[in-house]
DNA sequence: CCAGAATTCAAACGGTCGTTTGCTTTAAAC
DNA sequence: GTTTAAAGCAAACGACCGTTTGAATTCTGG
């Protein structure tokens, strides 16, 4: 008996869904090969779901709400450990980067939902606008944690930079197949923690280089 | 008479594409959207490219062949710059970042294209198989290129970070409006060269962080 | 001006999509 | 055992998709 017969219906869409939704896009995966890969009937989806764009945000929302829960108490842990003082560098950077590529060995089914969340500022899906508003809390507390960590830089500088930072965490979440082909096998995308130690020192490299002013055009 | 009125039926045709495919994404896209964006009859598109999928290479070809010919260039200048020693880290990244988010002013239609740039490896099209062996060139010297100018990193670390350069790039390179609303509008992506500037020097210093040992087990 | 090629066009084709319907089966409560 | 709701199912619906057709139109060289 494998795993999937054991559970529920509306399991088994979410899980399929991921699956296919990861490989082939949101808008190329029809729920019929959706339905046939999971082994229920084509209209449980809209028993469960009430339609492919419910599904979208079911599939979303199980997955962020957890990852941004354990981001926010590892912020909390760092700003505990620092006290009054700025909270240091690296362990915010462990506290925001960790979780997100843990996620893909933590649980099989991770790694293709690290896919998903690679796409999920590409796929220009309508339905995806509840999910985002689940980043609120990350997307204001971090960068003020950040702004403590880094007080030489102005804000517009640090708002740049973690937009950098976060273009190689989705592209490294989603993109596995990437690093390996290009390093002609040689990096291993299934090294997980290595992978978080490696990201933590490049950005964190690039986070406290100093600023120096703008070419004049 | 606006512009598209002066062009013929193809150019209208890879424009109007060019334009919905980075607004909605490929799969989103009907033919009938786009021929009536464009102006022209349904069946033109068969006539002129055979295919939507042919389309859809034409789109990709027409901005990616002179993109990566400029790239070469400057490498090329970078090489003969440095005679026999390592090229200059910075006039690397230039050679390689600059081209790509210059694409976005030298055109009004450049920014909709980089967005489907960035979108490129999220797209799950087999149709961009062609597009991608465009880049064989550049993804053989540029990453031989960076191993001379940064000899103490072993090759393994250099194409991780250069994996993490290119999530920086590409995040960028497509997802203008991403940054404008994280930084409520004090970030200003219109500034090319200063976003330019900026990247060099981000992704300039975490190409040279130091290598620190992995964290044990 | 005219033949012949290139291009444009309205209309339709077959197929697949998300969704809905009405019926049957299963499960729980009394 | 009967009742009532939850869940599953095959079949169909209408809409939209990419593509094809064949005739009408425009362009081009002699």
């Amino acid at each position: 008996m494998t795993p999937s017969d054991t559970k529920d219906t509306a399991d088994r869409i979410i899980e399929a869904a991921e699956r296919l939704f990861a490989r082939h896009g949101i808008a190329r995966t029809s729920l019929r090969a959706l339905t046939d890969e999971a082994g229920v009937n084509l209209a449980a989806v809209h028993y469960h779901f009430g339609s492919k764009e419910g599904l979208v945000s079911a599939v979303y929302g199980r997955r962020v709400q957890p990852l941004n829960a354990e981001r926010l108490r590892l912020l909390d842990e760092c700003e505990a450990a620092a006290g009054d003082g700025p909270p240091e560098l690296e362990s915010l950077l462990e506290a925001f980067i960790g979780p997100a590529l843990r996620l893909r060995q933590n649980r099989s089914q991770g790694e293709p939902f690290m896919c998903l969340m690679g796409r999920i500022y590409s796929e220009p899906a309508r339905e995806l606008a509840p999910v985002m508003a689940q980043f609120d809390e990350v997307r204001q507390r971090f960068p003020a944690a950040f702004q403590r960590a880094l007080p030489e830089l102005d804000e517009v500088e640090l708002m740049w930079r973690l937009h950098f930072l976060l273009g190689s965490l989705m592209h490294t979440a989603g993109g596995s197949h990437l690093i390996e082909r290009m390093s002609h096998g040689r990096c291993d995308p299934a090294d997980v923690e290595g992978t978080i130690h490696r990201l933590i020192s490049y950005t964190g490299a690039g986070l406290r280089a100093s600023v120096k002013e703008t070419a004049a055009p």
